[in-house]
RNA sequence: GCGGGCGUGGUGGAACUGGUAGACACGCCGGCCUUAGGAGCCGGUGGGCGAAAGCCCUUGGGGGUUCGAGUCCCUCCGCCCGCACCA
């Protein structure tokens, strides 16, 4: 017999290219719009293409990839596409640095995106390819920017904004870190006023938080939307500035501590501090401190520990309660991107009250205390429940949860508050002063103001320029001929906007764009979207559960209010992989712990990489990166071809529909038996994403075929050796291709998932643990349908459980059927 | 501080609804084959006692529920993630 060595250079491209040659992977969209064969969409998260690919897209795509496969042989059609999230200030930074446009450098770097994917193996529909920067999708990015600024939703405004002064641009609040840092260059974020675009996501705060209830979702990233959404209930009182009779609306998840109020704080960026204190003598304190905290960076005054400071304003607001005069301070621990900008501040209530009171000398008055009997540390501030005391006659004694409807319910009859809710969600600043981005498609006109670019001279396309460094201002305001515009409506001069979206704008989303991706007429027909969309199964990074997840489903949520969705949730199910480490740490080239997957396909092939990758761990959790864990999966796919190669050589012709013999007996059913068993625990792990046990299962069947690979029928050995690589195809495609096709002559991809037999699932005989008190003492022989009372006879004859028992009373008897027998003695 | 998750051999991990803890793999030890092996194959491998049969201990610590707990409950310790002066 000649000896088969494996070998993933010679099987791999020839496989690829079968599948590319033949687009095997290619869906086409059913005209009917679905409702023939069962439908699924696949998707894991476009990549943003930055130099080459690293391990954690190996790990991405790997983990989507064994999915799509096993979805289509359940016998369901497939959409399975990829693209390009290719705006973005990394291509637009390497074009400062080194002069190169961002298109080229973009273009290198998705030729190498694509050569890897083909080289790993992911099963594609190439047809449906996209890229964010080319002009044929962002011209309906820019469309759906239209439709939402026709619908009111995006707006300019002017705004305190973060601005970041080492990439001199506007960010998101969601770009800025937990320090005040910008997200991608670390620098310390100012605060400007500027006007800016803003998409009002708030108008959908509601619903992005109760929709999470119905899709399924990791828990902890429901929880984190929840956290940003952040929703509070409670009211909004009115204080009147008698002095210069100005109302101002405070939001308080207090009021039954209302009674309790003895001062009033306004954050420093409350446009009317400075009016306030106009003419007091505080007014040059107040402009002092007023810029000193505006200069201040968010991670200076984000410090919770750090005393508290402000200036009074020398006014005082109206209790609307009880009229008492409050004196009015600003401060900056109120936030002016809070509620509304002001507060009622209640010392003996409230932590950062009582801090601000003690440090300037407050009056501190208490006004819930502990319910009588209850066990609570009475001492201020008191922030637990009570009862009311020292209030109102009408409110005094009663419970506080209680009284804070009964005080709002006596506002709103005094029109003095009401009832409301609260969120932290801000709406989505979209606007960016940077060059490598969609443009936004609006002109100004001085006439006629905002004109929107009609839709035919859809898209506003992003002209070249020669100098992208930032100057505080869009590079594409240089490209005056691009930005001096006639006016669509009135035929007058006007100038094209100059800023570019967040390129989280271009990928909220992509996902519709796949499913009519070549559609020059319209972003999409909304035929194919209701075949496909929702994404059955979405799988990406956890670094995207709260920005790109929460905007998608905010467009799909705005698009169907506009007639153009009928649907509200984007992602049915979401599945988020788990980091690859290295050494325990994040992978880095300062560290110069990075595993290069090109590097790690030219060694062992790309079966190996991407098979070891999911049998490290659960894929949700984050794997550290051991070359001799992946030499043992290389091992193992080496011994599955060499045992599949010789199998198929010493049995000649292969057998299209391999199965053992029809009643095996011996070592020949124990194989078949391991066999069903891996069939059926393979697809049981594939539904709950427990890959690494999957391939476990593969493995322990592998094991079984070779030891008794010269004691059972070659068919029963054939069955078992191409039951296998069908089983492992998801994760290991090239390899079992070819050992399915040696063994059998067919593509592995074109059968159906293997079935279990449930009679081979099931043994006569299995071994029967025999406890006494709890404790395995014995195991014996039991018959698969013997009675309780039989298998408890067993238990009781068996010699180390006499032994234990030794005579004593056995006061119960707990039998588990296919499972044990516990005696319990005395 | 609030919210979420986690803690199992030398290592990665398994044990899905409470029912044989440690599957599978790495590493290590021993053997076979070989001129040689960083190739391949076979065997062993949680700790302790014992010649063996077997017994005891063991899932971060302590307590509880149960015939039975890695799994459920309480409590303490440690680690990771998200949010955080959010009124």
């Amino acid at each position: 017999m000649a000896e088969q060595r494996y070998d993933p250079h010679e099987i791999e491209p020839r496989w690829q290219e079968v599948w590319a040659n033949e687009r095997t992977w290619e869906v086409g969209n059913d005209p009917e719009g679905g409702g023939g064969a069962p439908c699924s969409y696949v998707l894991e998260m476009l990549p943003y293409p930055s130099g080459e690919p690293h391990i954690g897209h190996l790990k991405c795509y790997s983990v989507g990839d064994a999915i799509a496969h096993f979805h289509r042989r359940l016998g369901r059609r497939v959409l399975h596409p990829m693209g390009y999230d290719a705006f973005g200030l990394p291509a637009e930074n390497h074009a400062i640095k080194t002069g190169e446009h961002p298109r080229d450098s973009t273009a290198t770097s998705i030729a190498s995106f694509q050569r890897q994917f083909h080289s790993w193996g992911i099963s594609i529909d190439w047809s449906r390819e996209i890229a964010t920067h080319e002009p044929s999708y962002y011209r309906w990015t820019q469309w759906i920017f239209l439709e939402l600024f026709r619908a009111g939703l995006a707006y300019r405004k002017e705004a305190a904004v973060k601005w970041c002064p080492h990439d001199q641009t506007v960010l998101a609040n969601e770009q800025v870190d937990a320090d005040g840092r910008c997200e991608r260059c670390g620098a310390l974020v100012e605060i400007r006023q500027l006007e800016q675009w803003f998409l009002r996501i708030t108008d959908y705060a509601e619903r992005l938080l109760g929709d999470l209830e119905g899709i399924d979702w990791p828990e902890h990233v429901k929880t984190m939307q929840r956290n940003w959404i952040g929703r509070s209930e409670g009211a909004e009182v009115t204080f009147r500035c008698e002095e210069l009779g100005i109302d101002y609306p405070v939001f308080t998840t207090r009021p039954d501590t209302l009674f309790g109020a003895t001062f009033f704080v306004m954050a420093p960026e409350h446009p009317d501090v400075l009016r306030l204190a106009e003419g007091t003598p505080n007014e040059m304190e107040v402009r002092q401190y007023v810029n000193r905290t505006l200069n201040e960076s968010n991670e200076e005054r984000g410090n919770a520990e750090k005393p508290k400071t402000g200036v009074p304003l020398g006014r005082t607001v109206t209790n609307p309660v009880n009229g008492e005069q409050l004196p009015m301070y600003v401060a900056d621990y109120v936030l002016m991107e809070y509620g509304t900008g002001a507060i009622m501040a209640v010392p003996a209530h409230d932590e950062r009250d009582f801090a601000f009171a003690a440090a300037f000398d407050l009056p501190v008055r208490s006004v819930i205390a502990p319910a009588p009997g209850s066990e609570a540390d009475p001492s201020l501030p008191f922030t637990g429940d009570g009862v009311l005391v020292d209030s109102h006659a009408d409110f005094d004694g009663m419970q506080n949860r209680a009284a804070i409807a009964a005080i709002v319910h006596w506002l709103d009859r005094e029109g003095k508050g009401h009832a409301s809710v609260n969120y932290r969600l801000r709406d989505w600043l979209v606007s960016r002063q940077r060059y490598w981005g969609c443009p936004i498609p609006v002109t100004y006109c001085e006439t006629c103001g905002i004109v929107p670019v009609p839709e035919a001279e859809l898209p506003v396309r992003l002209p070249d320029i020669d100098d992208y460094t930032p100057k505080g201002r869009s590079p594409l305001a240089a490209a005056e001929d691009w930005v001096r515009t006639t006016c669509a409506e009135c035929g007058g001069p006007a100038r094209r906007e100059t800023d570019t979206m967040d390129t989280f704008v271009d990928s909220s989303w992509y996902f519709l764009r796949y499913c009519d991706a070549s559609n020059h007429e319209a972003a999409w027909d909304p035929r194919p979207l209701r075949e496909w969309m929702p994404v059955d199964q979405y799988i990406g990074g956890v670094e995207h559960a709260i920005l790109h997840l929460m905007y998608a489903r905010f467009f799909c949520k705005a698009l169907a209010d506009l007639g153009h969705l009928d649907f509200q949730e984007p992602f049915s199910a979401l599945f988020t992989q788990g980091m690859v480490t290295k050494d325990g740490t994040k992978m880095s080239k300062s560290r110069g712990n990075v595993v290069s997957p090109a590097a790690l396909i030219e060694r062992v092939g790309s079966d190996t990489a991407r098979a070891y990758i999911l049998f490290v761990g659960p894929p949700d959790q984050d794997a550290d990166w051991s070359d001799e864990g992946m030499e043992g999966v290389h091992r193992f796919l080496s011994r599955l071809w060499r045992l599949a190669a010789e199998t198929a050589e010493r049995a000649g012709e292969p057998v299209p529909e391999p199965s053992a013999a029809a009643y095996p007996d011996g070592d020949d059913l124990a194989l078949v038996r391991k066999t069903h068993w891996a069939i059926e625990k393979v697809s049981g792990d594939l539904r709950r994403f427990a890959f690494n046990t999957a391939i476990a299962a593969v493995m322990e069947l592998l094991n079984d075929c070779s030891r008794l690979r010269d004691d059972v029928e070659l068919d029963t050995l054939r069955f078992s050796l191409a039951s296998g690589a069908s089983l492992l195809f998801p994760f290991a495609p090239h390899v079992c291709a070819d050992a399915y096709s040696l063994l059998t002559g067919q593509r592995v991809w074109e059968q159906p998932w293997p079935e279990a037999d449930e009679a081979m699932l099931e043994s006569d005989s299995y071994e029967l643990v025999c406890q006494v008190n709890g404790k395995v003492r014995d195991r014996v022989q039991a018959s698969a349908d013997a009675s309780s009372e039989t298998l408890g006879e067993l238990c009781r004859a068996a010699p180390n459980v006499k032994a234990h028992v030794n005579g004593r009373e056995i006061v119960k008897e707990i039998v588990v059927p296919g499972k044990l027998v516990n005696l319990v003695v005395r």
